[in-house]
DNA sequence: TGTACATCAGTGAACGCGCGTTCACTGATGTAC
DNA sequence: TGTACATCAGTGAACGCGCGTTCACTGATGTAC
């Protein structure tokens, strides 16, 4: 993070200075804190300064969340090198959630619906994503023509279960022992859904 | 709905016309098009109006949200009644989160941690809840120890496929297709977390 | 039945706010000769 | 090696915007006697 002071007129990394200050007021105060005016004022730089680098508010922040879907694929990927079990990926993605919650908010946000044009987003959203379908098929335990619902509904589990936690409903000093109970023991907890 | 115009002094029933102007700004435009100025323009009335019915903006979206928690928990126990299969429960949650993308987003908002400040809220939320855990119950197939992971964990993915559909990441023409995969033939898509 | 008066439900002007963005600009840098 | 000049990265004032909320108010209603 850069300090908010400088001596040169020149800031020769804006660019990743203001990305880094958009996340850090993400982290700290959530979406609705994040303004152009106010990530530029962190790194100590004119509001202005900031349309030298993107096209405008939003194209900063789709380039925070390109790089937190960055981070995020980097996370589920080594969530099972070594072996792991598929549930360790879920694990992964909830804690992903958890510990970057204005960040995981802004990935899934209205910017991930413009592909055209944020494609750079789209690209890494997209990688997360197939690494977690390449992680159930990996599993082996699932037929190839199942793999896609497979992994959508891995993928539901997970977000959902990130997202209620996330939004405060279900209670966070219970999140990680509802959390285990459903990746670590997912044959009970699906029970309800056999015989039909 | 009102009509913008009337020709008495007093509204007559200001409260729920207010209600009903967020609602539909809600449906229309999504969380951020709804605003307290708005809302009274809609119903012909001035912005401060509004504060003879509600404490602030926050206390009329509240509002708004209780009455969404309401009819959700009709749509849900409703779509159980004549012993339809658990699983039409989840059907019935995915299909008022699309029916209603504004509403949902709001009743799963910020609002919702407020326990104190909207109890109406609160309670309303916990009613819904928990006849989606008296449905997991009532199947039968879970034990009474494992009732509230099974609730939860199908609640995770109902809520995380709703979710992922609404914000565009599943692709909105596969939505039914992966919807019923998920819904209807559980046993294979959860085969991936089998033998760990 | 009529009247006085408290109460309730609305009005409209005004406030400050911070925002994203535009504009014309200036200071610093790098490159060609 | 020095200089001219194009280019690039920044500045700061100003714009309009719609918002939520406050204030002192007025019109309508209902109730006690």
């Amino acid at each position: 993070m850069s300090t908010p002071t400088r001596s040169t007129y020149h800031h020769g990394h804006l660019r990743p200075a203001l990305i880094d200050a958009a996340r850090a007021l993400l982290d700290a105060g959530g979406l609705e804190a994040v303004g152009l005016r106010e990530t530029a004022r962190r790194v100590g730089v004119s509001a202005t300064a900031t349309y030298r680098h993107f096209l405008d508010k939003d194209s900063l922040l789709a380039a925070v969340a390109a790089e937190g879907f960055r981070e995020f694929a980097k996370a589920l990927s080594d969530s099972v090198q070594g072996g792991a079990p598929f549930s360790a990926m879920g694990k992964a993605y909830v804690e992903f959630a958890l510990a970057h919650p204005g960040l995981f908010r802004l990935m899934f946000g209205p910017l991930i619906r413009d592909r055209e044009k944020f494609p750079d987003l789209a690209e890494a959203s997209d990688a997360a994503f197939a690494g977690l379908k390449g992680a159930a098929r990996a599993t082996g335990n699932v037929p190839e023509t199942q793999v896609d619902a497979a992994a959508y509904a891995a993928w539901s589990m997970v977000h959902g279960l990130s997202r209620l936690i996330l939004d405060g409903v279900l209670p966070p000093e219970h999140a990680a022992d509802i959390t285990d109970a459903i990746l670590k023991a997912p044959g009970p907890a699906f029970a309800a859904y056999a015989g039909e």
